[in-house]
DNA sequence: CCATCTTTGTGCACACGTTCACAAACGCAT
DNA sequence: ATGCGTTTGTGAACGTGTGCACAAAGATGG
């Protein structure tokens, strides 16, 4: 089985008309956009195999796509096949990266220095694709002062010399829930138009300013949904004849649920999870 | 400005057509679910600062989306608010958790325990909302018998037992990326029917296997996009005018960068990023 | 009981994304 | 040159997702 929509984890605010008007400018549909890593990933490992061409076919095999919308999203870019034999691989890894803009070098500060931090400096996915490390951030002056992946961690009070030094446009949050808009806001004062956001919050940007989400538990959630059926579990036994039931049963029903704060329904809700409050989320991985 | 698609990383085999079957089954949209947990965070918030109703209008600003598209995804799961007043916090949270199958107990192992391994070993989102971690499973014999997280990694070879014995159903890999196919393999194998991928790769799962996909180096391209068209740069500079023209000149064209082997613009991009090779992203950051 | 105000639930139109299917383009052998 | 097999590029059909705008439903006050 595989599951749905090819995406859902990122980019927090749902406007397609904003990325429409931004990405469209000369015609990129965002999904296409969202699938050019993916045959960038597949292409260098097919290039570092010395592989000369490749058919849609195989590509899109490798890279687990469907051909024809690999051949269209390939369309988007410029005519750079040729009938009968393939696209030439590390032409393809030029345009692409080009087209990402993964051809010049992308300075990027990470925020929050705790596991996940961590891992993001070690990620060797960023540096081999034209993204550099400028600098390690982090409030805690525990943490300060310490290294990661070679680089030390400095404090958040250096953000704005970094940031303007280095012409730094990425962001990268990996704070507790609560000081990521804070520091996103330091962010974006500092100059950083693009925010990559793994804390699980809302952030509020002004226009012009990019950000992406990535939520390592809606994942799971999602995981969690498609599992639930597949046990062929109705979502459970509930007491729910009534909410599918229209007119004045409903309504009653609804009466009856706010005069009890909720309904045992609620409590059940309430005491199923561990008791901990679920926007702490990061607290126990971030140390800022 | 706002990027647009609400989604973008995950799923890796993107086919609604399957996806569709399998969730529409009882009526709820692919896109609906995806953002039924950020409802659901934003409603946890409510009900810890007991506000007992909210409207569609500010629950949709507390969740980052649009509310007629918020109310149209709660339409699918019934009809669960009073007109002229809004949604009951309480029980609306427990409807959701109940439809993501939240209100039981999900455990969960997590198979390579390095940085990303040790992050969501404690990331207290999984707890907090219905997952448990049954175990940490690493095969470096250097890290088996550490703790993360108030947890012992154990053993690649207890996987079978611990899947066996407490009916795990998700798997996390946070393996290499030249591990991950074949812990996945061994996962599937042992009974494990839904899989978060962190390692980028492509899996192939056998039908009834949900995979969804988390890389963490996609989000940062696609932001590198974004940035690049902020700049106003063109993509680049590039030898192209040929290659948006039709006709034979093209055709010409890729002959000539077969000929040359990817001519120079292929050199130019071999050596644009640093020459390690892309596949082994996460190497440094897994042991195992 | 009626009038008024608020907010939901949804029909509808439109935009976006995916897939099919096929003609045009190319390489190659004869 | 010509014909054959292969593979691209894309027009068109379809399905999904989004957002508007409004009628129906309930609350509230007189």
């Amino acid at each position: 089985m595989a599951i749905g929509r090819p995406s859902s984890s990122s980019s927090q605010t749902p406007d397609p008309g904003a990325a429409r008007r931004t990405s469209r400018a000369r015609g990129i549909p965002e999904a296409t956009v969202a699938r050019l890593p993916l045959y960038l990933r597949a292409l260098t490992a097919l290039s570092e195999r010395s592989v000369p061409t490749v058919s849609s076919e195989e590509l899109a095999a490798a890279a687990g796509v469907n051909s024809a919308k690999l051949r269209k999203d390939f369309s988007y870019l410029g005519s750079y096949g040729t009938r009968g034999v393939g696209y030439d691989v590390e032409y393809l890894v030029y345009q692409i990266s080009r087209e990402l803009g993964l051809t010049q070098d992308w300075p990027v500060v990470i925020v929050g220095i705790g596991n996940l931090g961590h891992a993001l400096a070690n990620y060797g996915g960023f540096a081999s694709r034209g993204f550099r490390v400028a600098a390690l951030l982090d409030a805690d002056p525990n943490v300060v002062g310490t290294a990661a992946a070679g680089l030390p961690v400095r404090h958040m009070d250096e953000l704005e010399a970094i940031v303007a030094a280095q012409h730094v446009s990425i962001g990268v949050i990996t704070t507790p829930p609560g000081a990521a808009q804070q520091v996103c806001d330091r962010l974006v004062e500092a100059g950083v138009t693009s925010i990559l956001n793994f804390a699980p919050t809302v952030l509020t940007v002004p226009d012009g300013v990019d950000v992406r989400k990535v939520d390592l538990s809606i994942e799971l959630q999602i995981l969690a949904f498609h599992e639930q059926r597949k046990a062929g579990d109705e979502p459970a036994a509930g007491d729910s004849v009534l909410d599918r039931a229209p007119g004045p049963v409903r309504a009653a029903a609804a009466k009856l649920r706010r005069a009890a704060g909720g309904g045992k329904a609620a409590e059940q809700a309430k005491s199923a999870p561990t008791g901990k409050g679920p926007e702490d989320d990061l607290s126990a991985v971030m140390p800022a």
